[in-house]
DNA sequence: CTCTCCCT
């Protein structure tokens, strides 16, 4: 320590040449090694850029310490002079710093490699020769260099032999693979051939060795396909390992977010949702020269996809190879689709496993209604107490189907595992947080086992070592698709005997097992052999979209490995077609070009392209992101009231997607506050971090994918002062170093896990794990997370300013036209339910239920329409003069503020249910987003999708709205298709026509928010089945009403030759329903004056509209500038005014609230 | 009153 400060102090108070000196004449005294200046000194010398060791590197590190080691080693001969028994000494020795006993020439390295050239002049001794170098170590005494060479050169041959060691080792391992024996066969095939199929089971080690063999034997850009990110990762740590290249370049992986790979990579492992989307950009990927597939039995839809897209790169690059590998399961399939490609099977290296089949008996048999019984788990357990003594060690891994039957059958063993003391029971699925899954990985302490209660992602996504005992349910749960009301469902099935022989597989992974089954062995005949693969079950939206935009043709005929159902890809087509994806000849349109490049759901590249208008493109992205990552809240902390009053500010009412954004930018402004830690603000509210910094990186992406396609005004990057920068950069260096220090120290030792933590442990589970030697573990996360993103921009764009209410009313707009036709409504009798029955429903699907994690499922009179006085009122005053029958059946129901539920996902589990729901004003939102809408001569009657009628009493508001509607939906259109046609031609928009643009944009936003305001009464309806069908009066032979010019801006009617009436615009067809009694009575003249041109006739209230919009179209003028401001300002300016007179809480913009109260004034003046 | 599992 002092001599720390000594040398400190020195450098600080005395100039250079004089410390120099004083340093020499020192060191010829008292030489002190540990002096950091010395040491910086020896590193300037000896560590340089050409050098072995490089100054500061970890290398550096690792040698100071082994030099402090080999320093002590050797005062302490010179101490003990005494040399009593040299064998003994020189074992010591070995020991005591690790230097090879023997002295082996082989293992000398090139000297040369090591010292720089100056630095080989200094020790030998011409550093007195002339030149401004040789003063550089005349500071430093020639013994001492000449002994710190000598040192090196020891760490060197130390190094040296440590890693002949461990690649004898390793090679030695490698050679005792089965696939070895195959190493010289698998080389002679993939030269001979362009496909290759290697197949081998587990433990044959094909994912490790081919893509080697391959390198060794020449080949290079070698790519290999995986289908998880975690297996891309440990595989290339694991080859990396292998080649003793650990810290080289050589092998590398690359997932999405995430990569090592460089220049010198040879070979990459990679997901195969990255190759494909590689294949996308560049057909025939030049980057690669081999292409393996591996896991190509899993069938995923992805590779599934990948493999018939390799078919068709094959003739075009006659020069890459493509080996798949698999399990040696369903072989000639893969081969027969490759032209019979020739195949090599390998044996696997597994442990005899005993497979015991016990039914389960008939009385214990699951009823579809009643819990899992788990007495046939139980007995297990004990079987294997009564058999098996404690000494032996060995775990138990579960298989069931799903996280209900996971939870009941761990509440029974953890009674009995309590009673024994011999177990440690275990959940494992998915949806636990990080932390839970990691403890399978633990150990159990002597005498007791591990029982882990898993669902199928320990079949193949988790694999844990040390099981011996397998108990196989036999179940699986298992997503399939219902077309015809897009649904997904849920369903448990039998597994197949593919299924069956890899969970019993891992029970023999390190020595002999026993699986047990709860099935007969004629029920493991009965079998399917293979599980269906992923394409024949899945919806095929997002394959069909990319298929087309890599070209492949019609996707009918596209020759897949085993074809999907026809109907899956009709209904996928006819999906995108209505999407407006493809165009009536099924080409891509612009926007479903651009939706093909963006990596999700069509729904959610909808609302993210919609985002790009008005400026509410970050919350855009923020609940795109939200929508399209694993829910971030633990369900085990929802019965946990702690947690449940602290998310309880993050909740929206407007629902799901804005709790979730919210929690993001709650989140984000924890992350950029330096005082706060996120991890626990997280664990406080039962948050999976994890998540959120998926969310971060995936709205990152989008939003580059957007600006790569012109969507985005290049936004102005505020330009830093030079404070803030240099901050920044401190900042930076400081994360990058606390990223090596945690690379470092990345081993971390398993856990041993504690018998019967009983409800007590849960105190601590969720802690960070700090390291033995009590310094603080690295928040690698976070510091990765602050070294990728630019936390004070991230908080300033997204969370800076508060949504106003007119912002978020065109953000619920935005987010919703992006989820359309996914849109619900509550059943009309809702309010007199209990919360927990509350039903709604779709056009295609009735009788279905809020998600229970839904706001709307815990406050569901968020939706309910007040039982309002309010509404009548407005009812009443327009109908005085009507016929009292007619105007009761309108006014039933009559309300300003019916609501729907625009949802992300519907999905059938025990019931059908939404998921992901939000509310938006029904009526706004069926007539600004309904693909069709037919309307009753008068306007007041319109049914919206063919399935949802809406009943107006005010003919004129009527008119109104959706006049103003067909004029918004044109204009949005319209300006959609200029920002869209911009990603073609860049040229094209210049400054002025931008600025113009620009103005466009915001007076669409500003009038789309005042729409969404607009207080209009109606009820809504659902058309019984037999109404949607003769719902229109059908081509008419007489036109019964003469065409209008204006009334739905200044489009053409035309008369509509399938429903009759009208058709307006593509959405809307005017006069077309049927059984409209009110025809006549609504159509009757009365005199009215235009108060624009003072004109004095009869009308009916639709010539009047068109009358009045034609008349104020001739008169209008140029919007005044205040006007034009306060348009622009509404996605900004907007805010809660809560008005004393009238006692009601408004949206209003500055203007707007002084003119409100100008209007109070004269009230109460008058 | 609750959800198999991956991935761009």
């Amino acid at each position: 320590m002092s001599v720390y400060w000594e040398g400190e102090w020195v450098r600080l108070f005395f100039p250079e040449k004089l410390r120099h000196k004083m340093e020499r004449e020192r060191g010829s005294r008292e030489w002190d090694w540990s002096c950091p200046h010395t040491r910086r000194r020896l590193e300037d010398l000896y560590f340089g850029e050409r050098g072995y060791i490089k100054a500061g590197s970890q290398e550096s590190k690792e040698f100071w310490l082994f030099f402090d080691r080999f320093q002590r080693f050797h005062n302490q001969l010179k101490k003990n002079k005494i040399n009593k028994d040299r064998e003994f000494e020189d074992e010591k020795k070995s020991k005591v710093i690790d230097l090879p006993k023997e002295y082996d020439p082989r293992y000398r390295i090139n000297v040369s490699i090591v010292l720089s050239r100056d630095v080989e002049r200094a020790l030998h001794g011409h550093h007195r020769e002339k030149g401004h170098r040789s003063r550089d170590c005349a500071d430093l005494p020639t013994e001492k260099l000449a002994e710190f060479k000598k040192a090196i050169l020891h760490y060197l041959d130390f190094t040296q032999k440590q890693s002949f060691g461990k690649l004898a080792k390793l090679r030695k391992e490698r050679s005792n693979l089965p696939i070895f024996q195959y190493r010289e066969k698998i080389i002679h095939m993939v030269r001979d051939h362009q496909v290759v199929v290697v197949a081998g089971d587990t433990g044959c080690g094909k994912s490790t060795q081919v893509p080697q063999y391959l390198l060794a034997a020449g080949f290079g850009h070698i790519a290999c396909t995986q289908p998880r990110r975690i297996a891309c990762i440990s595989l290339a740590k694991r080859v990396g390992f292998e080649s003793l290249n650990q810290y080289g370049s050589k092998v590398g992986y690359q997932i999405r977010f995430e990569s090592s790979r460089s220049p010198a990579t040879k070979i990459v492992f990679l997901t195969e949702g990255l190759l494909l989307r590689q294949i996308q950009k560049d057909s025939e990927v030049p980057q690669y020269q081999v292409l393996i597939v591996d896991e190509v039995h899993e069938r995923h839809l992805h590779s599934d996809f990948l493999l018939g897209v390799l078919r068709r790169i094959l003739p075009l690059r006659p020069d890459l190879k493509v080996i798949l590998m698999s399990a040696t399961i369903n072989i000639k399939l893969f081969s027969g689709y490759f032209d019979q490609a020739p195949v090599l099977q390998v044996p696997g290296r597994l442990f005899p496993i005993q497979v015991i089949y016990q039914p389960v008996p008939q009385e214990e048999a699951a009823s579809k209604t009643e819990k899992l019984d788990p007495r046939p788990f139980l007995r297990v357990l004990q079987a294997i107490d009564h058999k098996y003594p404690v000494d032996e060690r060995g775990d138990l891994l579960i298989f069931l189907s799903g996280v209900t039957e996971i939870s009941s059958v761990l509440e029974a063993v953890q009674v009995y595992a309590t009673h024994t003391q011999r177990w440690i029971v275990l959940p494992l699925h998915s949806t636990l947080s990080l932390v839970e899954q990691d403890k399978v990985f633990d150990l159990a302490p002597p005498g007791v086992r591990k029982c882990i209660i898993s669902t199928n992602i320990a079949e193949t996504s988790v694999t844990i070592d040390g099981v011996r005992f397998v108990l196989d349910s036999g179940k699986v749960k298992e997503m399939s698709f219902d077309p015809k009301a897009k649904m997904q469902r849920l369903q448990e099935f039998w597994i197949s005997r593919a299924s069956a022989e890899q969970r019993k597989g891992r029970a023999g992974r390190t020595g002999p097992g026993v699986c047990y089954r709860l099935y007969a062995e004629s029920d493991y005949d009965a079998f399917a052999p293979y599980p269906v693969p992923e394409i024949q079950r899945v919806a095929l939206d997002a394959l069909v979209l990319q298929m087309k935009s890599m070209d492949l043709g019609d996707p009918r005929s596209f020759p897949f490995i085993e074809q999907p159902p026809m109907s899956s890809i009709e209904t996928a087509i006819l999906y995108l077609r209505d999407q407006g994806a493809l165009d009536a000849n099924e080409e891509l349109t612009p926007i479903g070009k651009l939706l093909a490049k963006l990596p999700v759901d069509v729904v959610i590249g909808k609302m993210l392209i919609l985002g790009t208008l008005f400026s509410l493109l970050e919350p855009v992205l923020t609940i795109a992101s939200a929508l399209s990552v694993q829910s971030p809240f633990l369900r085990s902390a929802t019965n946990n009231p702690e947690c449940a009053t602290a998310r309880k500010p993050l909740e929206s009412d407007q629902g799901d997607p804005f709790t979730l954004l919210n929690v993001f930018n709650e989140w984000i402004q924890v992350k950029s506050s330096r005082s706060s830690n996120s991890r626990k603000w997280c664990r406080r509210r039962g948050l999976e971090e994890q998540r959120l910094y998926e969310m971060a990186n995936l709205r990152r992406q989008f939003k580059a994918l957007l600006k790569d396609h012109w969507m985005l005004e290049e936004s102005g990057v505020p330009t830093r002062d030079r404070h803030s920068r240099q901050r920044q950069h401190r900042e930076r260096k400081e994360l990058h170093q606390l990223k090596r220090q945690h690379e470092r120290s990345e081993k971390q030792k398993r856990k041993v896990l504690k018998l019967q933590d009983q409800d007590g442990g849960s105190s601590s589970d969720g802690e960070e794990r700090s390291h033995a030697d009590g310094t603080e573990s690295v928040d690698i996360q976070d510091v990765k997370f602050k070294l990728r993103h630019n936390v004070e921009e991230l908080c300033a764009s997204s969370t800076g300013q508060e949504l106003s209410g007119s912002q978020l009313s065109l953000l619920k707009l935005i987010v919703c036209h992006g989820l359309y036709p996914q849109l619900a409504v509550p059943d009309s009798f809702n309010s007199c339910r209990k919360d927990s029955d509350q039903v709604f429903h779709t056009k295609s699907k009735q009788g279905i239920v809020v998600h229970p994690t839904s706001v709307f499922s815990s406050n569901p009179e968020i939706l309910h329409v007040d039982s309002g006085q309010e509404e009548m009122t407005v009812a009443e005053e327009t109908s005085v003069d009507k016929e009292g029958k007619k105007l009761n059946s309108r006014r039933k129901g009559q309300s300003t503020k019916h609501q729907i539920v625009g949802f992300v996902s519907l999905l059938e589990t025990n019931k059908p249910y939404l998921v992901n729901c939000m509310r938006l004003p029904a009526l706004q939102g069926f007539l600004l987003l309904s693909r069709s809408l037919d309307t009753s001569a008068d306007c007041c009657r319109i049914v919206c999708d063919g399935w949802m009628e809406i009943n107006m009493v005010d003919p004129e508001a009527a008119l109104r709205l959706i006049s103003e509607a067909v004029r918004l939906r044109l204009a949005w259109e319209k300006l959609l298709k200029s920002r869209l046609e911009k990603t073609s031609s860049v040229e094209d928009f210049q400054r002025g026509d931008d600025r113009r643009k620009k103005k466009e944009i915001d007076r669409l936003g500003y009038d789309l928010v005042d729409y969404m305001r607009s207080e209009v009464a109606y009820s809504m309806r659902r058309l019984a089945a037999l109404e949607t069908q003769n719902l229109y009066v059908g081509p008419q032979t007489v036109v019964s009403t003469p065409a209008l010019p204006g009334v739905f801006g200044n489009v053409d009617m035309k008369l509509d030759p399938v429903k009759g009436g009208y058709r307006a615009t593509s959405f809307l067809t005017y006069n077309c329903l049927l059984n409209d009694t009110d025809f006549y009575s609504d159509c009757l003249r009365s005199f009215w004056t235009c108060p624009n041109c003072g004109l004095y006739m009869p009308f009916t209230p639709i010539e009047r509209m068109s009358h009045q919009s034609s008349c104020i179209e001739e008169g209008s003028v140029a919007e005044s500038e205040e006007q034009n401001n306060e348009m622009a300002a509404v996605t900004a300016l907007h805010r809660n005014y809560h008005c004393d007179i009238c006692q009601k809480d408004l949206m209003m913009t500055s203007t707007e609230i002084l003119r409100h109260k100008k209007q109070h004034s004269s009230e109460t003046n008058s």
